[in-house]
RNA sequence: GGUACUUUGGCCGAGUGGCUAGGCGCCGGUCUGCAAAACCGUUUACGGCGGUUCGAAUCCGCCAAGUACCUCCA
């Protein structure tokens, strides 16, 4: 279903005429929207936070998903060849303090008597098939942090070499306080450091860390801590901040363009991050990074510590007591664009019908585009639908509003389906090009008409039916006429009656 | 406590100084044997108080309510 943006990424050899000048995103390092400009144009990498793979995905989990599948698209659209890493977190992530930390995969798997690795295969796959259901577009790159163990301890030695980090019986921090005294340590997340250095600088007496505010970028395994790796220092496992700035240059380089994740990621992931990158490589190796909001539930986020998350499996069949029915893939995918990435969206099971039904007219709608058929000339004005579309995804990918545009125009397009507006055929062709661009190339959203149903004999069979239905109608034979209607409807076909015929729809 | 942010019509959700966002729902209509579906149309809101301005949902101040981060989270 990607083949074709897989083709298109090598045949953009010439660049589209899209006004690239004016693309602008909201860098949260700013604070500001701003000009996309790539280092290396027509080159651009970007770097986003992957899921950990210790439990299933929710519906947390599709929000930086399809955010920045949208951007990566949009990209490629503006004709930039983009670099997407997206990383697998399978290691590294403590679960309580630092000195009591367990690694929240070993955890799990201790817990269900499985290897580490097993459970790591089980969630990613898991992710990987929800992902795709969404038609989110596999990353160009998906690095597992377990796989990158000698990029992570090459790189907890340059933040040593240079000063910035301590050892600690044989586990590595990174000294915040000394970093901040020549950077700044919180500039991402507009935070002051000093004070908080200042307060916590008698508590930390027994620990192993100097002040509460380090971070480990290497951790010495305790015994029974089962995912454990040799290194310089001892037997242990890196910190978890450290695995994207690792994989982030390895594989876009020292300085590359757009570093996404969840806005909750802001600190101290992506500050520590910051931090790192400063400290080994002396470089801010980020030019712009961007955050999405997250989603909440009864205006509450939806997270994993507070125990009130849907899974993407729950949504598909309806399987939670919050969810008043299923609700598909390119349902969950429509809803979060129908709100602007950094806003939060709050999730109910009404909201969500409401998509469904906006998005179920609106394919319903492009399916139509495609049987228009063109008058001697257009009664209405579409020129101007593409650059509407457009200056608005270079407005911060405003999705909403890109949505708006389609729903505005497909008034239009059932006005001249109805026959009560007209149009050229060179009007149809860029309608139809502009909803194709958009609908589904940009926005992602395709059809969900099953094609299980694929089989001549059966819709022949229905249509069979139905053309005895209509035979009986002539005849005002209602009672025959009803009973198949009924019948058919009770079996859970949609049957729609039409000025001169019907039109139906299998289960 | 610190730091941000949010508050829009029945619901969701755009919108940073003046021109109807959009979706869903409701209501009205077209179509129809009936029904459903579909389609068309309608529905004028911006937490409170004060200020700036010819003009504010949009800028400023105060107040109120709520959320997020500061600990794992997308």
């Amino acid at each position: 279903m990607e083949n074709n943006t897989e083709k298109a990424e090598f045949t953009h050899s010439t660049p589209p005429s899209r006004d690239r000048e004016t693309f602008y995103i909201y860098n949260t390092l700013t604070r500001k929207k701003e000009q996309f400009i790539p280092l290396h144009a027509p080159n651009v990498g970007m770097y986003v936070c992957g899921p950990t793979v210790y439990g299933d995905p929710h519906l947390g989990h599709a929000r930086p998903a399809i955010t920045f599948d949208i951007l990566f698209r949009y990209l490629k659209h503006l004709g930039y060849k983009v670099r997407y890493v997206r990383n697998i977190t399978d290691v590294g992530h403590l679960e309580n303090d630092a000195d009591e930390g367990e690694d929240k995969i070993a955890k799990k798997a201790r817990l269900e008597q499985l290897e580490p690795m097993e459970i790591v295969q089980y969630y990613t796959l898991r992710y990987h098939k929800a992902m795709e259901l969404l038609n989110v577009l596999p990353p160009s790159i998906e690095p597992h942090a377990s796989g990158h163990i000698m990029e992570q301890i090459d790189f907890v030695q340059k933040i040593l070499d240079a000063g910035y980090a301590y050892e600690s019986e044989g586990s590595v921090y990174f000294d915040v306080e000394k970093y901040n005294k020549n950077h700044h340590y919180g500039k991402l997340s507009g935070r002051n450091i000093n004070e908080l250095l200042e307060t916590t600088r008698e508590l930390d007496g027994q620990s192993e860390k100097h002040r509460s505010v380090d971070f480990a970028l290497w951790k010495k395994a305790s015994p029974e801590h089962i995912m454990r790796w040799k290194s310089p220092w001892s037997m242990g496992f890196p910190g978890w901040h450290l695995e994207c700035s690792a994989m982030g240059t390895k594989y876009l380089g020292e300085e590359f363009d757009i570093h996404g994740g969840g806005m909750d990621l802001m600190f101290p992931h992506h500050e520590c991050e910051i931090a790192q990158n400063q400290a080994g490589l002396g470089k801010n190796s980020v030019k712009y990074w961007m955050h999405n909001n997250m989603i909440t539930i009864g205006g509450q986020k939806m997270g994993k510590s507070l125990g009130n998350f849907i899974t993407l499996e729950q949504f598909f069949t309806g399987n939670h007591p919050l969810l008043t029915k299923a609700f598909s893939p390119m349902t969950i995918r429509f809803f979060i664009l129908q709100a602007h990435y950094r806003s939060t969206v709050d999730f109910s099971s009404e909201a969500l019908e409401a998509s469904e039904k906006g998005l179920e007219r609106l394919m319903e709608g492009y399916v139509r585009l495609q049987k228009l058929s063109a008058g001697e000339k257009s009664s209405i004005e579409i020129s101007d639908l593409r650059k509407k579309c457009e200056d608005t995804m270079n407005d911060d990918l405003n999705t909403p509003i890109v949505i708006s545009h389609l729903f505005d125009n497909l008034r239009v397009i059932n006005l001249i389906h109805d026959g009560k507006e007209t149009i050229s055929k060179s009007d149809l062709e860029e309608l139809q090009s502009v909803f194709k661009l958009y609908l589904e190339d940009i926005l992602g959203l395709q059809s969900e008409i099953q094609d299980s149903t694929n089989n001549e004999a059966f819709y022949k069979a229905i249509d069979l039916l139905l053309n005895i239905r209509l035979e009986a109608k002539k005849k005002k034979d209602w009672a025959t006429s009803d009973k198949i209607r009924n019948e058919l409807t009770a079996l859970g076909f949609e049957i729609k009656d039409t000025k001169d015929g019907f039109e139906w729809k299998a289960p």
